[in-house]
DNA sequence: TTTTAAATGACCGATAGTCAGTCATTTGTT
DNA sequence: AACAAATGACTGACTATCGGTCATTTAAAA
C-alpha cells in the first residue's frame, strides 16, 4: 500500500487555499493554471479532486455557507423578538459580513441556472428546506409566545421568495437602491399584517 | 460606395436565426464556429455585429422579450378583473408559451450575475421599471374601480420580487413542485387583504 | 476602373482537461 | 534491520478545442 489521504479534507484545503482568488476574480478570469499554482498543488492534482472549475466553486460555497449558517444559528438564539429575528435571518442578502459568501452565492447560482449537475441541485434543495424550517420554527415560536397571528405562517413564507428575488434584482440591475432597506421595509409591513397589537 | 447593409437589422437576423439553437442546448455547449454555420455566415462576419457569444444571448433576449411584452399587453388589454390581470402579468414564468424566452432569460440572468456590461445591466433596469410600471397601473385602476384598497399598492409591489424568487428557486432546486400554483396562491393571499369586500 | 463596405476563414493564443511517467510511503519477506 | 514490491498521490507536458483577430477577397456603387 502507498500513503492514503483524506480526500474529502484535501478537496476542502484546495478550496480554503482559493477562497480569495475566487472571490476577489470572477470565475471566468480565472485559470485552472491560476488556482493550481494558488493552491500549491499541479494541474493534475486539481483534477483528482474536482470536476472542473465549477465543482471549486461548489466546494467553496459549502464551506463559507455551512460557516455561516453556525455564526447565524447562535446569533438567532441570543434574540427575543420575532420580527428582529426575521430580520437577521434575511440579513444574509446584505450583511457586510457576508460579501464573500454572496460573491460566491452568485457565482453558485450563474452555474446552476445553466450547468447544474444533480449534486448541486440537491445541494440547493437541502438549503432551501433548511432555510424554510428556520423561518417556520421562528414564526411558530412567536405564535406560541402570542407575538403573531395563527394565519402568520402563510404570509410569511412567501418573504423568502421575496427577498430572493429582491437579492436577483439587486444584483442584476442598477434599479435597487438600498437593499436592506427594502427587505426590512417589507418585513415592517407584513409584521404590521401579522402581528398581535397589544 | 459599396452596399450598405442595415447593421441593426442583420444582427436580428442572425440573432433569429440561432433561437431555436441557443433555446435547445446552453450557451456553454454552443461555438461561435456552429453558431456562424447556423446562421449561415462566417465566424468573422459573427464578430462584425456581436461582441461575444453573451451578446449574441442578448440579441436574442431582446427580440424574444419585445415580442413577449407585445402579446401580454394586448392579453391584459381585453381583461376585466385585476386579479386575474395580475394572474396573467405574472403567468410569463410557468407559461408554456413562453419557454423559449425562460431558457433565454435564464441563461441572460446567469450572465448578468457574473459577466454584465453596462448595457446589459441598463436593458435589465429599463425592465424591471417597466414591468413595475405595468403592475402599478393595473393596480391604479383596480383602486379607481373600486375594487383595492389604497394601500393595496405597498402590499403588491413585493410581488414581482416574489414571483422572481420563486421563479429561482425553481429554476435551481427540486423543492418547487408547480410555480404555477405557488405564485397564484400567494396572489390569492394578498387579495385577500387587499380586496373591497362586496 | 476605382472605391470602399462587407464578408470571410486561416490563423493565433489561451486554456480545459488528459495521461504516461515519477515519487513517496507502506507492507511483506528474509 | 534491510530491502524489494506494490500502489496511491502527484505532476506538468501535451492535445484538442475554441474565442477572437486580421489580411485578403468579394461585389456593389460611382
Amino acid at each position: 500500500m502507498a500513503i492514503i489521504v483524506d480526500k474529502v479534507q484535501k478537496r476542502r484545503d484546495i478550496a480554503l487555499a482559493c477562497v480569495e482568488l475566487f472571490t476577489q476574480s470572477g470565475i471566468n478570469d480565472l485559470s485552472i493554471a491560476k488556482v493550481a499554482k494558488t493552491a500549491g498543488v499541479g494541474k493534475g492534482t486539481i483534477y483528482e479532486y474536482f470536476q472542473n472549475k465549477n465543482d471549486i466553486v461548489f466546494e467553496i460555497l459549502n464551506i463559507l455557507m455551512s460557516e455561516h449558517n453556525e455564526i447565524k444559528k447562535k446569533k438567532l438564539l441570543s434574540m427575543d423578538s420575532t420580527k428582529e429575528k426575521v430580520k437577521v435571518f434575511f440579513s444574509f442578502f446584505y450583511n457586510e459580513e457576508d460579501v464573500k459568501l454572496r460573491e460566491m452565492y452568485k457565482e453558485f447560482t450563474s452555474i446552476l441556472l445553466t450547468n447544474p449537475n444533480d449534486e448541486m441541485l440537491e445541494f440547493q434543495t437541502e438549503c432551501y428546506y433548511l432555510y424554510n424550517n428556520w423561518i417556520n420554527r421562528i414564526i411558530d415560536e412567536g405564535i406560541k409566545k402570542g407575538e403573531l397571528f395563527e394565519h402568520a405562517k402563510e404570509l410569511i413564507m412567501g418573504l423568502f421568495a421575496f427577498a430572493q428575488g429582491m437579492f436577483l434584482m439587486s444584483a442584476t440591475t442598477n434599479a435597487v437602491g438600498d437593499l436592506q432597506k427594502q427587505i426590512n421595509t417589507q418585513i415592517d409591513i407584513l409584521f404590521e399584517l401579522i402581528e398581535v397589537k397589544k
